[in-house]
DNA sequence: CTGAGTGCAAACTTTTTGCAGCATG
DNA sequence: CATGCTGCAAAAAGTTTGCACTCAG
């Protein structure tokens, strides 16, 4: 799809860094990307594109409901293109496998739980952590989420 | 039951600011507090608890399994007792009231999918978001939560 | 007594904001 | 060419850490 068409469509001007960082995700390299990660891959090749510019342009792209931003467990923000449905993660805790799923059944129930509870649902998250079938099959895996 | 003992058979010294900090937990007046809330809680009596050591001491009592950390939409972390089951949290969004509730048929279909997945699942994390009969009766509720 | 625990202040990390200049439409 | 957007630097907000002192066991 046309990138700058598509901000345009968006009430967005088609600037430099709002485009290169939309196509950053719709390339499909990378998934999920935190404001940092996005910030480096742009530096991958030069570029003056200020990390607030980052912060700044990831916040309209959610506004403007190009992107979904998720809060997994740690403290950092991690954006991903809405691609409705699909928005439930599960994480492996020991190499940060990420995978997506969706999966009506749940979905369903959750609109049951909260309707019981009184509740008109609008939005959920759902991230699910374990250990992914490399990671349990190896004897000691490292690690790399966090220590809590 | 009591608290300096629960401490020392966690294999923590049953310090002033620890018992303090757990009591508050239990006390159960704000089942869900942040640790700058824990903070300003301490503070309503004189104390020289420093925020610092509330962050310890929240760190320790996740690690020894009495309290659970939350991560919901923003980027602070909420504490409450670990309360085995009742871990899924319904949140609405206009005046940010906090149900629990543990659903079996969820957690029986998280389970499943994990393993569909070629996961083993460990812990999950579900918060939904939506609207309370209150807020949603009321004309124009003003929204206490974030602008995200 | 002695090491675990603490308060304070400073560092760190992630994100937001103020402002002067730049580039899109 | 006007306003929305940007880069930079500085400020917030949340959390962690280093260090000398204190207190529970």
């Amino acid at each position: 799809m046309d990138i700058p068409k598509e901000l345009r469509d968006s009430g967005l001007k088609a600037t430099l860094p709002r485009v290169r960082i939309l196509q950053l995700f719709q390339d499909g390299q990378h998934k999920h990307m935190s404001a940092d990660e996005v910030y480096l891959l742009l530096h991958r090749e030069p570029s003056d594109i200020g990390l607030a510019t980052v912060y700044r342009v990831l916040m309209q792209l959610v506004d403007a409901r190009i992107l979904v931003r998720n809060q997994f467990e740690s403290p950092v923000a991690v954006f991903e293109l809405n691609q409705g449905g699909l928005h439930d993660h599960l994480v492996c805790t020991s190499c940060g496998q990420l995978e997506e799923f969706c999966d009506d059944a749940l979905e369903h129930r959750q609109e049951e739980v909260a309707r019981k509870l009184g509740f008109a649902l609008r939005e959920h998250s759902l991230s699910l952590y374990g250990t992914c079938v490399r990671c349990a099959s190896e004897a000691g895996p490292s690690p790399k989420i966090r220590r809590s």
